[in-house]
DNA sequence: CGTTAACTTGAATTTTGTCAATGCCTGTGG
DNA sequence: CCACAGGCATTGACAAAATTCAAGTTAACG
């Protein structure tokens, strides 16, 4: 039923500035008029290279933002999922490539019309600048992961951030899905698909998190699950000792 | 001559929004009626936590951009350098201590007057987006270095990047100037000290640089290094041989 | 010119990656 | 609805890369 959703219904409308219902515009709410389109497992909304002629926003699924490099190495810069904005920070041509990593709806809105809209309202451009600091960060959190947090640290981390992203919604019942693959997990957290596997298997042993089916973890000790990823925010303030091997 | 220049001469005046010589306003001009202070090597010019109040420009000299773990692990995400702004990206508080790396210069504005300022022109709005895109183009580079490049790709990255900034102005002469230490060079590229100085070792080895003294290198084969760094925009089709160790 | 922090070098260790084999979901087709 | 195939994940043994620990060197600064 995702599937078939392509440009249904609603026909193609100028894009005055949109108004939320409460009267406050947002840069969601200007996507809300534009048709919603399904993307199936594993294509691309675009490629590294394209030009950068559009922007996205996620109503549906998940979506991986991957580089690949000249040898053909992998790199998984992050993960969009329903109420994400895409290509926002992008400017002559898109720098990676966006694909669906399950059936997935997004609504497509052209640069133009997008920078037309920020560019009339102030409200917008605080929104925009917001959203790409918020971008920022992530990428800042990032970078840190990658440069000094062990494997274990590395896919704790992870795990808490999907736990997180969820919480703030239902603020118990710690059950994450994971919609991307091993090698998906690994070529964002700069591990193997081997190291991956071995450290969700050794984060079950120490009954941190109970995995049920491949796309389904339950976190059964949060506060475990957040020592172990080193987290600046945490105000656990001891160290984690590490899970033990065996 | 660096150290006793803060606050001179120049009085704090109110900025109006300030146009460059030609008349189109940019960032960096809004700056140029505020008076230069100096930060001695080592100080820091605002601490992680800080209330992000102010936004800076470097007029001299380098900063780094210092994020440290709470059990000391310290990452630093970025240099900056004469011409760069600092703090744009950051909302409510600094998520980063900025640390001088030498005897540094810079012009301080209030993050209110910055605010206004461009709230008042779409040109310095324009740039502002400008900024940020550019700014998280550098991060996602430095994700996929950290996530999927070796040491000596790392490395290579690293002086290539500071050959491609100085070569703007010269576009001769491959000498590059290293203010920072082996450590930060080290905490930027996630790696250790001794990793970094046995690929430079090697570099030299090869003849691809030459060291002379500890905070100047000579690129003596910048399209050697260029293949070294396994880097994206690089025309460059083959892979490189990695160097030798012994 | 001497002191000292910064850097280099070497050897041993650890962590993660690689290779290979096995096991198990998941979705397809009977 | 069940069986099966094939991709995906796990596990183990081994290898490689980078880190750690421990001396030595060197260059920068007063």
């Amino acid at each position: 039923m995702l599937m078939e959703s392509v440009a249904l219904g609603e026909s193609f409308v100028f894009v005055p500035p949109v108004f939320e219902r409460e009267g406050r515009p947002t840069l969601a709410g200007l996507f809300s008029h534009q048709p919603v389109e399904g993307i199936d497992a594993g294509a691309a909304l675009f490629w590294q290279g394209d030009r950068a002629a559009e922007v996205f926003e996620v109503t549906e699924g998940a979506l991986r933002i991957v580089r690949i490099l000249a040898d053909g190495r992998r790199v998984i810069t992050g993960f969009l999922f329903a109420g994400d904005l895409v290509g926002v920070s992008q400017r002559d041509r898109y720098l990676y490539t966006a694909e669906a990593i399950e059936p997935t709806c997004v609504r497509r809105l052209a640069r133009r019309r997008f920078d037309e809209a920020i560019d009339k309202q102030a409200q917008l451009r605080s929104q925009l600048v917001g959203q790409l600091c918020d971008e920022m960060t992530a990428a800042h959190e990032q970078v840190v992961l990658l440069a000094r947090k062990s494997a274990e640290e590395r896919v704790s981390s992870f795990l808490l951030a999907l736990v997180r992203r969820v919480s703030k919604n239902h603020p118990s019942a710690p059950v994450v899905n994971l919609p991307m693959t091993r090698l998906d997990m690994a070529d964002y957290l700069g591990l193997t698909i081997e190291t991956v596997s071995r450290v969700m298997t050794r984060l079950q042993a120490a009954e941190v998190i109970s995995q049920t089916g491949r796309h389904t973890v339950a976190v059964l000790r949060p506060a475990r699950l957040a020592m172990l990823a080193a987290d600046d925010e945490e105000d656990g303030l001891d160290a984690a000792v590490p899970l033990r091997s065996h």
